[in-house]
RNA sequence: GGGCCCGUGGUCUAGUCGGUUAUGACGUCGCUCUUACACAGCGGAGAUCCGGAGUUCGAAUCUCCGCGGGCCCA
């Protein structure tokens, strides 16, 4: 049959795209094959699947693809983490309304509609890029069937008093008006103001004057003289007049400001500290959206930028702020709308945090890479307060627990009424307190919690069966240690006491090509519809394959997509010559086959090896260099002469070819599914993805094969670049080529240099000239240490000659030294004598031509 | 302010349990259209391995101090 010239990646991608079965990667149950479990990211429906995920899922995908040639029993599941405020927030701006004007359930309806939509989107581009998942293993957490886990989860915590409901201050989002976590909260340098007031008799200095209404105490520190006396009196709040204390604390910094600081609930998380510390009272000043409340008196219904104004003119009329000055300090953002965050003091549920529990449990992971792990040993260190699961929003999991009308006493949902909205049903049965009215909570719970279960539900918690835990591998990227891994690894611990992953696997960010994280502004974005459209998804799997070691940084490339889709026109080229010539028959084999066969157990080995530390760049790296140089440019040169006659060692050619080919395929399934079974499908009838992973053939590693098929590689191409040298055609022939060598079969070399070889044994009759020591300093700096560079130095200076006997004696400071032959190598000339020849030496060969008279062609004239 | 990673030819990168020709890709220059491939082949040029100090006979590699970049966080 006929191949095209050039290889049509979209043809070929589109093909196999329609003809593979789901079938051919689901997870099996009721396999006896060990199990792989990959808990993949249920990535957030946005509609876009965006580079970075794109490169995670390749990592997958080499890793799934792998094992289940190994002979696992592979999921690769795809989950869609639903819940959350962007699509609240897209669906509040399609629609043109707020969540407040239609009621919970239809703007729940509106969500879940815009968030299927996006779901089928990004499935076509998962199937586009290749992707081996098994789709019978979806899961969508805003369906009952998935909540439904979620929920179980929460009542389960619940009811071991790891979940709890408190008042206590959280970070809130006065922009989504909910509670958020602490990983939910990103940091950003701003320039303040930092205001001095007085302040009854002292002088403080803030920037939140617009808190003065939240005032609840002013602090110094004890060592600080200028206010010793200060402690335990009373000073009135100016503008409001309300009396607080003045207290002493040894975190006060009595050189920032005036030395005292006011403490409010809450301007920060300082704040916090000291308002648990000192037991102080509550004074609410802003209310959930972020406006001041009827304590703030004449101000109340400002926002705090409002009040904060009105408050700084009305105290600088008064006398009160005496001076500003510039203060640059890092304010807490809400990480989705990037909103200034306060700290409310409100009632929420929160799961504890035990963090011996946590690095325990971390501890019996596998982290790739190693150092990965203390991001998440530093989060842990740095957890101020329990996580506060509650949020105020609408489209997420609901909280299954009511309040009694009557008494305000808390119920929760038991696990068998699950799942449920407490907003639409009520409990059965009535309160203790006897009444049956009850409302439902209508706080939602922090995405994460459903994410956080990721893991176990893969594993089928909850479905009837024993949960297969521990997964076998966590891939994700380092960003959400804080988060996702975090949460996950509490989450299991508490809820099955175990580990949920064997190994986690995190990828780095990919960077736009300026070095930059990729953003619109910055204009170095790329999307992967993008590449595929121009180079196919394999050339861009390459890119994710080659572009950087694994957990490290990788920067997006259009060189590296470029120099994948040129390699796939290698191998296609490779493949269109090799397929007339392949023969599956078993043929004594030539030198140069041994050699390439040897190279190719080699490459398995070492491929195996690379998969299996998830290297995935040195294993593709290892895979093309022997496909690209040993392979086209060395072996193919080098059998076309057998291949295009008659000659002996035609069948061992096309059979070598043939396991080559054939191996080659298997080995590049993983990273390049489509091209892969394109070329399989020329060979066999079956798919390259149902075969297994190349064993390594030890018996045909053989340095001997190796060592002298080297050598007629080394040779042909010395005689190759002797050509080029002077000026021939590469075809063309040379009258005699003698070699001296330990070669028994010089045919190889005849037919790629289009010349007669002689095969000589012994050394040609040379004179042998020693011409240069070279000292082996390894060996020298060993025995001599200090002395060595003294005794290199005289060993380049002398006579070569005067080492021909083999080892070697001088004197060094007077010193006599006798070194023997392992301290230097002797390099050494042959000298010609009789016939006017050239000589080529290659490693232990020597391979003489008969001199050739040169005609200088034309370009070389000019040339110089 | 803290943590983590990184700084190697023009560009990107390998090498990092110390050993003297530092890997490869892209680019560049020269030659060659050799019955798969000019999106190729062959050959060449191009690097005092960010700076400084230290350890050592010997440092891209180890230690310390700088400088610079990136990410995660407070």
């Amino acid at each position: 049959m006929e191949l095209p010239k050039e290889y049509d990646y979209n043809a070929v991608e589109e093909k196999w795209l329609n003809a593979w079965q789901d079938s051919m990667y689901y997870f099996d149950r009721n396999s006896e094959k060990p199990q792989f479990i990959i808990d993949t990211p249920p990535p957030y429906p946005t509609g876009n699947f965006h580079i970075g995920n794109a490169l995670n899922w390749c990592y997958i995908d080499f890793m799934a693809r792998y094992k289940r040639m190994r002979g696992y029993n592979v999921m690769f599941p795809e989950g869609w983490d639903c819940h959350g405020l962007p699509t609240e927030v897209k669906v509040e701006e399609a629609h043109g309304i707020t969540k407040s004007q239609v009621s919970r359930e239809e703007f729940r309806r509106l969500c879940v509609e815009l968030t299927t939509k996006n779901i089928e989107r990004m499935r076509k581009s998962l199937r586009r890029l290749g992707f081996s998942i098994d789709w019978s293993n979806e899961y969508i957490t805003m369906e009952p069937s998935y909540f439904v886990k979620t929920q179980r989860s929460f009542v389960q915590m619940y009811n071991s008093g790891m979940i709890y409901q408190q008042n206590h201050p959280v970070n809130w989002c006065p922009r989504c008006e909910t509670a958020i976590a602490f990983a939910e909260v990103e940091y950003e340098s701003r320039t303040t103001i930092l205001n001095y007031l007085n302040f009854d008799k002292l002088r403080i200095a803030t920037t939140r004057p617009e808190l003065l209404a939240a005032c609840v105490a002013v602090a110094v520190n004890p060592d600080d003289e200028r206010y010793r006396e200060y402690v335990g009196t009373e000073v009135a709040v100016p503008v409001f007049g309300h009396k607080v204390k003045v207290i002493a604390d040894k975190s006060v910094d009595p050189s920032f400001g005036t030395g005292v600081v006011m403490i409010c609930t809450f301007g920060d998380k300082q704040d916090v500290r000291w308002w648990v510390e000192h037991s102080l009272p509550l004074r609410k000043a802003i209310d959930r959206t972020g406006r001041m409340t009827e304590l703030a008196g004449k101000y109340a219904g400002l926002t705090t930028e409002e009040c904060k104004k009105a408050i700084i003119d009305d105290m600088k009329k008064d006398g009160i702020l005496y001076k500003q000055e510039e203060l640059s300090q890092n304010v807490g953002l809400c990480w989705r709308c990037k909103t200034p965050i306060e700290i409310l003091s409100e009632k929420q549920w929160f799961v504890k945090i035990i963090a011996d529990e946590i690095l325990d449990t971390a501890n019996k992971i596998t982290w790739v890479p190693d150092y990965m792990k203390v991001r998440l040993e530093n989060w842990t260190g740095t957890m101020e307060w329990d996580w506060c699961i509650s949020r105020q929003r609408i489209f997420a999991t609901p909280i299954p627990a009511w309040y009694c009308d009557r008494c305000g006493k808390t119920k929760v949902a038991k696990g068998e009424w699950l799942p449920l909205d407490p907003t639409q049903k009520k409990p059965p049965g009535a309160c203790e307190c006897g009444s049956s009215e009850w409302r439902g909570e209508e706080d939602v719970l922090d995405t994460w919690m459903d994410s956080s279960i990721s893991a176990l539900h893969v594993s089928g918690w909850l479905s009837g069966r024993e949960p297969l835990l521990p997964t076998q591998l966590r891939p994700q990227g380092y960003d959400i240690i804080r988060t996702w891994s975090f949460y996950t690894i509490l989450r299991t611990k508490a809820l099955l006491d175990t580990k949920p992953w064997e190994t986690i696997l995190l990828n780095g960010m990919v960077l736009g090509e300026d070095g930059h994280k990729m953003s619109k502004s910055r204009n170095n974005f790329v999307v992967p519809e993008e590449v595929i459209r121009k180079h196919g998804a394999d050339a861009f799997r390459q890119w994710a394959a080659i572009g950087g070691t694994t957990g490290s940084d990788i920067i997006f490339s259009w060189k590296d997509v470029v120099a994948g889709s040129r390699f796939l026109q290698k191998l296609w080229n490779i493949v269109r010559f090799s397929l007339p010539h392949l023969s599956d028959k078993p043929a004594e084999f030539k030198p140069v086959d041994r050699w390439l066969l040897s190279r190719l157990n080699r490459l398995v080995k070492d491929a195996t090896e690379k998969m299996d530390a998830y290297q995935f760049d040195e294993t593709f790296k290892a895979i093309r260099g022997f496909a690209w140089d040993i392979l086209a440019d060395n072996y193919i040169e080098l059998v076309k002469s057998r291949l295009y006659g008659e000659a002996e060692g035609k069948e061992a050619a096309q059979y070598t070819l043939f396991v080559t080919i054939e191996t080659l395929s298997r080995l590049l399934a993983p990273f390049l599914p489509y091209f892969s079974e394109e070329v399989y499908s020329h060979i066999k009838k079956e798919s390259v993805h149902l075969q297994t992973w190349p064993e390594v053939n030890e018996s045909l590693i053989d340095e001997e094969a190796e060592a002298s098929g080297e050598m007629i590689k080394e040779i042909a191409s010395a005689i190759r670049r002797y050509k080029s040298e002077h000026g021939m055609a590469l075809n063309s022939s040379l009258s005699n080529i003698e070699i001296y060598s330990s070669l028994k079969d010089g045919s190889d070399i005849a037919g790629a240099a289009n010349s007669r070889i002689s095969l000589k044994t012994g050394k040609p009759g040379f004179e042998l000239v020693a011409r240069e020591i070279i000292p082996n300093m390894k060996m020298l700096g060993r025995t001599y240490r200090g002395r060595a560079k003294s005794i290199a130095e005289a060993l380049r200076n002398m006579d070569p000659k005067l080492a021909d006997s083999g080892s070697i004696a001088l004197s060094v400071d007077g010193e006599k030294i006798i070194l023997d032959s392992s301290f230097f190598v002797l390099e050494k000339e042959k000298l010609l004598k009789g016939k006017a020849v050239d000589v080529l030496e290659v490693g232990s060969a020597v391979v003489v031509i008969a001199k050739v008279i040169t005609i200088p062609t034309s370009s070389q004239c000019t040339g110089r």
